[in-house]
Formats: structure tokens, C-alpha cells, sequence
DNA sequence: AACCAGGACGTGA
DNA sequence: TCACGTCATGGT
């Protein structure tokens, strides 16, 4: 089977397991008729796209709370930050290293992630969301990338969700799941992992955020037990065939 | 009680 | 380039 074939058909797989993911998922900017915090949502006719700035800042910043971070502790952080009202760019602008640290203690790596949120809120007081959008996809990346605590895949989380993108999200569980599959090896580069699913898919932005959420909602149930994979009901076929 | 979590960066070789 | 060490809370 081609290598297109394959990664075409694990992601018909785990959509039909898990259906859509909708992703990204929102927290504290909600609107109101969706239902609870740090879950995705899911609307067959209004995608759940962000629809304005503070959406789209909540997302940039859940990706960086979330670095190496389990999601709920990313969300505690959020929350923590939608009760000290720390939701706007202004606010957060106005805000010192050490109270941000503060009110994100709870993600882990505090002093280090609020700089780079100090980082990014810095960037975006100079390029605003719908500048950003309208770049061309190189130009926007190579922007985001240029953010000092801001790597390969929060950056391409940032311009997937909330910049609307179409560029491939390489995770963890990604490199995990692939390598288990036998496609690629433990330690292979990002941007070739991501080559490879860029070069096989349609450029299709839903695809994109569907695919990296359904990778991820898979990794986390069957890839963080080493040894990885090893109980994995419905990959075990694809890896034999 | 170790181990892991939707990484990124700095350092020395 | 690459193999490590560092950052840190909270789950299981």
C-alpha cells in the first residue's frame, strides 16, 4: 500500500471511531448556547472556527499552556486567567511577568510560558489577527516561529485554529502512532513528518484540524503507556497489513 | 512513587 | 547536528 493510501485511510479510520473532533477546543470565551468549559464543540453547520479576536487569542494561548502539559491543567490555567479577567490583549499587555505567572502556575513551566505569552501579546500589539490571517501561509509561519518559547508545532497550532491554515500539526502522539505504524522512525524531523502529510492529503483545512485532533484524542487513550501502541485495537490491523 | 503530559530552548561536544 | 539538561504542576 502507497504511503498515501496508508495515511488516507488511518484517517477514514479514526473518524469513523471517534467522528469529528471540532477542535479547537474553546474554554472561557465560549459563546454562550455551547455547552462546557475545555471541551470541543462540534456544530455540523457552524464549524467551531474562532469568530473574533478573543477566541483566537484563547487558542494561541492554550497552545502554549499546553506544551508538554496534560490539557486539563492548561484549562485550569485558562480558567485561572478568565477569572483574573486576563482575556484581552490589552490586559495581558498590561500585566507584569510575575502576575501572569501567577494565574497560569497551574500549566507548569509558569515563569518560562508567561514570557512567551509576554512574547506573542507583544507581536500581536504590532500584527493584528486579520493581518496575520491575510499572509501568505510561509510568511505568517515564519512570523509566529520567530516568537522566543514559541516552537514547530505550537506555532503551526496557532496558524491551524486560530489563523486558519492549512498547515499539518506534528505532535507527540503523531510521531508515536506513525512509527508504531512503521512509516516513519522514533526520531525523525518535524517538518518531514509533516511533509508527509501535506504531500498525501488534500489542502483542506477541516481535514487538517480534524486529522492532528483525531491523532491526538487516539495517542492519548493508546500511545502514553509505553510500550506504545502495544494494546491499540484498531491500528494493530493497518500495522500488520 | 515513578512516570507522563497535545514542547522549546540552551549548552557543550 | 545531536544528545542532554532544564523548566514545573498535577494525573494516574
Amino acid at each position: 500500500m502507497t504511503l498515501q493510501r496508508k495515511l488516507r485511510q488511518l484517517y477514514q479510520i479514526l473518524l469513523e471511531q471517534y467522528g469529528p473532533q471540532g477542535w479547537w477546543p474553546l474554554s472561557y470565551s465560549l459563546t454562550p448556547q455551547t455547552k462546557s468549559v475545555g471541551e470541543s464543540r462540534y456544530h455540523p453547520d457552524i464549524y467551531s472556527f474562532p469568530t473574533n479576536d478573543w477566541q483566537k487569542l484563547e487558542i494561541c494561548l492554550g497552545a502554549i499552556l499546553t506544551q508538554n502539559t496534560n490539557w486539563k491543567n492548561a484549562v485550569k490555567a485558562l480558567n485561572s486567567l478568565n477569572f483574573s479577567r486576563l482575556t484581552t490583549l490589552k490586559k495581558i499587555s498590561k500585566t507584569k511577568n510575575s502576575d501572569l505567572a501567577l494565574a497560569i502556575r497551574s500549566a507548569g513551566y509558569y515563569n518560562q510560558k508567561a514570557k512567551t505569552i509576554r512574547n506573542l501579546t507583544d507581536l500581536l500589539n504590532h500584527h493584528s489577527f486579520e493581518e496575520l490571517e491575510k499572509l501568505p501561509l510561509r510568511e505568517s509561519r515564519k512570523i509566529i516561529l520567530n516568537i522566543k518559547g514559541i516552537g514547530p508545532e505550537t506555532a503551526d497550532c496557532i496558524l491551524l485554529y486560530a489563523l486558519k491554515k492549512e498547515t499539518f500539526v506534528i505532535d507527540a502522539y503523531t510521531k508515536r502512532i506513525l512509527s508504531y505504524l512503521g512509516i516513519v522512525s522514533e526520531q525523525e524531523e518535524y517538518s518531514s513528518i509533516k511533509q508527509l502529510f501535506e504531500s498525501s492529503l488534500k489542502n483542506d483545512l477541516i481535514i487538517f484540524q480534524e486529522y492532528h485532533a483525531l491523532l491526538v484524542n487516539h495517542g492519548k487513550t493508546y500511545y502514553s503507556k509505553r510500550p506504545y501502541g502495544i494494546d491499540d485495537p484498531i491500528l494493530n490491523d493497518v500495522a500488520s497489513a
